[in-house]
DNA sequence: CTGTTAGCGCTTTCAG
DNA sequence: CTGAAAGCGCTAACAG
């Protein structure tokens, strides 16, 4: 615990009565360096075990060599699945990553965003807070010329590269699929529709009823104020208070949908047999859930797998001006216990076997 | 889009035809400053808006502002609400993260924590993998000064300071309340006991039996390959597959537990009717978990707030030799239908309301 | 009140 | 093959 000082090229240039460059040069398998001096420096690198400092190179490089994800927040599958995906891509060309949290606060938001813009982060991905509706912070970081990404939660009318899963498309197979098993009078808990994924979902749901020729009913419809379960147990006990009769419930989520089951439960409905519940983001307990739930799956590691990679791109054509790329991953449902299952139909939905986290995911 | 350099005190100095430092100066309220001169200088770094390089502070002040922390994995609930914590307390102190992922992997470790070292991270909390045996990438960490706390699993025999939760009395509760409700044959899915944790949820579940004069049955622990659900259904297939009669199960965690209610499930068994089970970590789903879980809650917001704490209390006193820290929290049984429940002794065990995830919790 | 100087640790011309 | 010098951006004595 003493602080011994690092040694640095000095320190051994000194004790060698060379240059600094020398040692530098050295250090990195410089041509013309004799064979003897390299000897010495790289023994006494050793046995003071020299270490770089890569703040200096860094100020010499500019660059940080440090990448910053800005997060809602980390503790849920979705997120933390992406960091992983984005954490394995950068690392494996050579970066760190600097993980923050806003915790859907906007302040916060650009709190951080200013923090990695100061300690000069070499490209930023970001996904918004759902408050997120004013984007100057994200235009103040593009005039300093630090490359951004933004992923899954899109901001519309803000330029930049972007990686997004087709939430539409998800909810509109979910909801396809309920009624396609017989279902007539489809309830859906929706998230705040600030955020533009549950806009699309709740969309997603919208029109798939349009298309087959299903009424909508307003009064199918809650809005739940946020997205864990027990704002699934809030908005579920609201559905239940209107005394409609339904079959079927589209959650914005699994977290909800546990939410959701747990007060059908309690007032003695049956899932499936009385009403058919579809999640979406297929967590991790989803297959083990009882009855396993049915849900959306999204690729979600491959989504973090991808922005970083764009992120990359950007570096290695900096300066060259590009147009931004757009990307939509599509999601897959998963069909399990939670819902009816109609025998004809049954084939072109169930997928093989997807346990849990697919680690690797082909697209 | 376009990299065009970001301004420096120079620049500004330059342009109002004063030196640095006098811009340096005027930027930090420093007394000694004419008004106007402060406010030329204010205008133009707003005009440019300038922002320091915190590399270059960094490599002056010899600190990074940056603490890191190397943890298994992100994605359990476990350790993102640990780094939430962690996040809270750091950022707090104006300390930004560095988060890592081992991957439960002894290389991945040794060199995450080497880039660690090289970005000269001011300090370093760690949770090691559970095959780290030996501690030798540690002691270089100390040996360089860069102070680090070890959380939540154990490094026996190495020096530092440490917070860990008491697994043992976790799972002694537990067990014991198995007893106390009548449970006779009790068996335990344990984890990989490599790691101290889940030697210590082995020991507690041990102990009870002894303390209780209840035989202890080897067919009855079932040693699991890992500690996710897939484990825990296989771990709960090759159970089963041994014929002993078991009234309830001691699982390492929750998400074995409902790896495990899936196969008890799948081979007519009812919980609790048949088989009480008990997990460990109260994950966010467990108590909307059907039937929901009986399980021991662990301070882990807490558990990263202290960690974290006691790394800050080792920069302010830097240099100082201290005795280093051995805080142990304590973990909490909470009962719920997974598990029989009997009436005389209820009221001992049962929590009023204990909602997912606590964000501050009392100790 | 302000400028000059030196230096954090390192690399990279440019001269030897 | 090696050294000297300059500089990345900034601050903190030390002089004026």
């Amino acid at each position: 615990m003493q602080q011994t000082r690092q040694t640095t090229i000095v320190d051994i240039a000194n004790q060698l009565g060379v240059s600094p460059s020398t040692v530098s040069r050295a250090l990195h398998d410089h041509p013309s360096i004799s064979a003897k001096t390299k000897r010495n420096v790289v023994r006494l690198a050793e046995k003071y075990s020299y270490q770089p400092n890569l703040l200096a190179l860094s100020l010499l490089n500019k660059r940080s060599g440090v990448i910053g994800i800005l997060v809602p927040e980390i503790t849920s599958y979705f997120f933390a699945t992406v960091i992983s995906g984005v954490q394995d891509m950068v690392s494996s060309a050579g970066y760190k990553l600097l993980i923050c949290q806003s915790g859907e606060s906007f302040e916060e938001e650009e709190k951080l965003l200013q923090d990695m813009a100061l300690s000069r982060v070499d490209g930023v991905l970001i996904s918004p807070t759902f408050r997120t509706n004013s984007f100057q912070h994200f235009e103040r970081l593009k005039k300093t010329g630090i490359p951004l990404v933004i992923f899954d939660r899109d901001c519309p009318g803000f330029e930049a590269d972007k990686v997004l899963v087709d939430s539409y498309d998800g909810a509109y197979q979910a909801v396809e699929y309920l009624i396609k098993t017989g279902c007539k009078r489809i309830a859906h808990i929706a998230g705040p529709i600030a955020i533009p994924t549950f806009k699309q979902r709740l969309d997603g749901y919208l029109n798939a009823h349009y298309d087959n020729n299903i009424p909508i009913r307003s009064e199918l419809i809650v809005y739940s104020n946020g997205f864990s379960s027990d704002d699934g147990v809030e908005a579920a006990t609201q559905l239940l208070d209107r005394h409609e009769k339904i079959d079927a419930i589209f959650a914005v989520n699994d977290a909800v949908s546990i939410g959701t089951t747990h007060v059908l439960r309690e007032n003695g409905y049956r899932v499936p047999d009385d009403i058919s519940l579809v999640g979406f983001d297929d967590e991790s307990y989803a297959q083990y859930y009882f009855p396993s739930l049915s849900t959306v799956w999204q690729p979600v590691y491959e989504l973090g797998m991808l922005s970083a990679k764009i992120l990359l791109d950007r570096f290695a054509n900096r300066g060259q001006l590009q147009s931004y790329r757009y990307e939509v991953l599509k999601p897959e449902l998963v069909i399990r216990e939670s819902s009816r299952i109609i025998a004809e139909s049954t084939s072109s939905y169930a997928l093989p076997n997807r346990p849990g986290t697919p680690l690797v995911h082909q697209a």
